[in-house]
DNA sequence: CGGGCTAGCTGCGAG
DNA sequence: CTCGCAGTTAGCCCG
């Protein structure tokens, strides 16, 4: 049985003013304006937004919304039988109104604000390791800095092997693609100009794909897999192997 | 007043048989190893599973779930007064746990499924406009083919200009960045080595970053900036200048 | 604030 | 399957 939309209308600003986290399903279309713009037909979904007024429609389906927005500015109105549920946004410009025809449901919620998540086996975790033991990559690299910043981008590790070359590290938690060898690339250039020094760039990673891995060699460019394990508090390294051309196997490993 | 837990458990599995949306609320602790590791420690959360065992922890802050995954095999269990309710998937390895230590709230909800949303104002939608009229980049150039695969990426528009060169054009919605650069960049030299033709490079985007101007003109490359509107069905294109050097107003156009 | 980047990215589409 | 990439990416951190 629907609930009558100005209690409803009630409700739910009575649910947005304590800062619960509000619930509403109900038949309804859904216009978006703003990066892009999107509707979306008359159908049941179900509204959700929390304390810090993200916004959010839901189907049945996907992780992801359909359509959302985040520190929204929410407001409530009741016009010849349809609630409208406003989120609005300036810069960038946008808004979201949600028009219901019927409610069906109206639940506010006492739950958990905090990010009290705690998260272990992150590439900053894997690179603060690789930090800690260099020598792991190559005997006698020594630690300059990490998280060094350039104009173009910011290396994760920067150091300097017993030639006294400069080595530009880049970790990655996940397969290597065009992208991370791009990136590294990148950074390679930018250090060889400024310090005007023989510079290295090696990458770490589980594993990489054959293209990535055609043009990084290409690059002059070294690749290193990367094994490492994810236990409880915190993830490990395993093992860092480098890896040339002629051995393929490693390609096929996922991680 | 929490629901008993033994009811619960029966009340939750007849929704997810029915594949309704279901919602669960209560406290519980969150557990995930897969892909990389976490703990949720003990707090008042909400579960929602969806028709398509997409699996999310929500707290009251974010878009984003906390935890999550998707085409998860959901099931449940009772244990000692905990009511414990696992996503499991293989390839990769993912586990989540969520111990439910109390429930106050448990909800089936009937939602479409279906994702019938009409966006515009996508980079392919963007892309197709400028395929219909590439003179709006300059006179006489001549589509050869669109989405051209590569070995490594995929061109969005492969042209050739009144001078007989190819020329391969990069298109983003929204402000370019060094990564933009260097796909266009990774583009152009392997279609200069296939080709074996003088080849430029084209990044057409509403606005680019000062570092990406320079690398990508170190790169020889060319900028043009793209004007567009999101209008109600479509998004349409209004203009499309080149800039160079030289001018500077237009880094500071934000989209 | 913008700039650059990671993400357990998600979701899509082509080979 | 994998590969490559767009996304209203979101969220973070550092200048």
């Amino acid at each position: 049985m629907p609930i009558q939309l100005s209690d409803a209308k009630k409700l739910i600003e009575g649910i947005l003013n304590k800062r619960e986290m509000l619930l509403v399903t109900g038949e309804c279309f859904v216009r978006y304006q703003g990066r892009a713009g999107s509707k979306l037909p008359k159908g049941k979904r179900m509204l959700m937004v929390k304390a810090d007024k993200s916004f959010a429609i839901h189907q049945n389906r996907f992780l992801r919304p359909v359509n959302y927005m985040m520190n929204a500015v929410v407001s409530t109105k009741l016009k010849e039988n349809v609630l409208v549920i406003e989120a609005l946004k300036r810069k960038p410009k946008e808004l979201i109104e949600v028009f219901f025809y019927s409610v069906d449901f109206v639940k506010g919620l006492e739950i958990e604000g905090e990010k009290d998540l705690s998260l272990f086996g992150s590439e900053k975790e894997l690179s603060d390791q690789l930090m800690q033991d260099l020598s792991l990559i190559e005997p006698g690299l020594k630690p300059l800095k990490q998280e060094s910043p350039l104009r173009k981008g910011v290396i994760d590790i920067l150091a300097e092997d017993s030639e006294g070359s400069i080595v530009v590290v880049e970790v990655k938690r996940r397969r290597a693609d065009l992208n991370a060898v791009s990136q590294l690339q990148r950074y390679m250039k930018q250090v060889e100009k400024i310090k005007g020094k023989k510079t290295r760039g090696i990458l770490c990673a589980p594993s990489i794909g054959k293209h990535s891995m055609e043009l990084l060699e290409r690059s002059d460019l070294e690749f290193y897999k990367l094994d490492y394990e994810i236990s409880n508090p915190k993830a490990e390294i395993k093992g860092l192997q480098k890896k040339q051309k002629g051995i393929k196997d490693f390609i096929e490993g996922k991680q």
